[in-house]
DNA sequence: GGTTCACGTGACAACGTTATCCCGGCATGG
DNA sequence: CCATGCCGGGATAACGTTGTCACGTGAACC
């Protein structure tokens, strides 16, 4: 910048003024500085900006996996709405380990940020206060966030159920089982209850061996599954609480000469492929991130609003599994 | 720092030696700078940090689309070692648009990251020369950067439409169809020449309607298939070079009576669940943002060191798709 | 006993930017 | 002709950190 008011023959402050825009600059300063500016290759160092200013023009995004599909289209959604504003994205996996998850969110915050987005994992995230209190804007998405002030972007997982029970119902099921993530995580929980109470409402008793929760994994599909389609008491259809047990589930299932009616929380990519096909109640990771950004904003301009908890609809999406009728 | 200074009773410069680890500071006056540093909820300010030090202690990285699976294990690679050296990653997609991808480079090195991962689109990415003067460490991926001097990380796309093809060969097939990307891109042009040299060697001719290139779509692909499978000469086996012309085929192909054997470029997440299943020569993600991030480090290390290529190992996945036998 | 030396600590400047305050000149109005 | 006000532009300090240098104390050495 000194180098460019020198070769400008003007002042620091007035090539700062150019930069950024100001309406004060006569149009032939404004030329000499911005010819100058051109020949010398000149941009505004941010990390001085922030310091200057006091934050940085940057979203920070803690998700549990990036490679995951679902938290990779969040990530695409912040950051199409982030670059709108001329924001950076900086994004961290905690691996679903809580120590990571506040590992990589401080790093983040020593960057201070304006805004971060966080796919929650460990059981509180009150290490976040002191940057709160200094005007972080933060939001969580996917499960909400405890021990913090702080607002939320989640799927409506219990509607999700609702309609992946119903539409089993609708077509003649009665014997359906539920294969679920631990309980122990925010979503897995309201997954379940959903699937009771749905069952209840339409009069379906459960058995408590169609109930299966866990972390996802071969031995534990493989086992559920054994108990579930047990010859003495099958059950005719299966409900699957989140993508990694579908694809388990699947390749237990693939070789199989007959699959069970199936329908999936969350859509996979390729499901559309399989045959039999694979109906599945898509989340709208998309809607989330957008969400999440219109959330941050809105907390921006006025950080003591009540915190908001935003629930995404989800959709059924009929590709033939469910219609599969009981054997 | 300021207020842990006067908490401890010491001068700034001695907290700053404590967090920054010096072995200079007496046991005693240590306790009591962690001390206050713990009481006040201190973190030191990255950015501050990097106004003094002249880099960011960041990568950024500048893919085609972080929603895109093969992107995004990148991603995750990269933030997995670069997190081992306690640096952020920054990330941006392109969508494909040069414009936009200078855009994202550009606001990226604004903040002056120690290193750029960038996954080149434009024609030249000339426009990053300012910065790597000023001492920016820049490797491109999945494709080289042009303009200039760089470090790249590249698939082994020649052995790989090798093994495709010679896969193909070994269970009979003589007419094999090349389904393959705008040749305007680096990747589909290396990975057709490797079909052509491949067929030549074994001296299976190769006629002008078997190979069709262009940008992945439903027309293009519906089109190229006609001609593929015209009933008075059609091909017994495809290869596509890449997943979304993939995925496109199998949408074509899902529900035909027999799907010709398929070998192809890019393995597709589930493709192990498909039937019949899908032969993949599948690229190795991980290993190529491992190898990236060491490039960097060496770069780093020598910015003088002449650009290398790395050449990262594919590997064939049979699926069975490649042994249906020609009908 | 004086000279080195090592060690723990502190004062200060500088990184690149911008907010605040200030100055000089020109035009306008009485 | 002078007072007033406006406008373009400059000097300075400050944001939080760290590299450089210097200071003071005690111990070890000749």
């Amino acid at each position: 910048m000194k180098d460019v008011a020198e070769a400008a023959g003007v002042a620091l402050k007035t090539v700062s003024r150019v930069v950024n825009g100001e309406a004060t600059v006569a149009p032939e300063t404004l030329d000499r500085v911005q010819q100058a500016i051109r020949t010398l290759g000149y941009r505004r160092d941010e990390g001085a900006r922030q310091l200057r200013h006091g934050r940085s023009q940057a979203i920070a995004l803690v998700v549990r996996d990036i490679a995951d599909p679902f938290f990779a289209a969040i990530g695409r959604a912040v950051e199409t709405r982030a670059e709108e504003d001329d924001l950076v994205v900086m994004i961290g996996s905690s691996h679903d380990d809580p120590a990571r998850e506040r590992e990589v969110a401080l790093g983040f915050c020593a960057r201070r940020p304006t805004g971060l987005i966080i796919a929650p994992i460990a059981k509180r995230q009150d290490y976040l206060l002191p940057d709160i209190s200094a005007g972080l804007a933060v939001c969580a998405v996917d499960r909400p966030a405890q021990g913090i002030p702080c607002d939320a972007v989640l799927s409506d997982n219990a509607a999700g159920v609702r309609m992946a029970v119903e539409h089993l119902l609708r077509h003649g099921h009665r014997r359906i089982g539920y294969l679920g993530d631990d309980p122990a995580v925010f979503t897995a929980r309201e997954r379940v209850a959903a699937f009771r109470a749905t069952m209840a409402e339409h009069g379906v008793p459960v058995d408590e061996h169609e109930v299966r929760l866990g972390a996802p994994g071969r031995e534990f599909v493989a086992a559920a599954l054994r108990t579930m389609f047990d010859p003495s008491d099958p059950v005719t259809a299966l409900v699957t609480g989140n993508n990694r047990i579908t694809a388990e589930v699947l390749r237990h299932l693939a070789d199989a000469p007959h699959r069970p009616a199936l329908v999936a929380f969350d859509d996979l990519e390729l499901a559309e492929l399989l045959r039999p096909g694979l109906t599945v109640v898509a989340q709208d990771p998309v809607a989330m991130g957008e969400a999440v950004m219109r959330l941050l904003s809105s907390r921006l301009a006025d950080p003591a609003r009540e915190p908001a908890e935003v629930r995404i609809p989800v959709r059924l999406i009929p590709r033939g599994s469910g219609e599969l009728r009981p054997r």
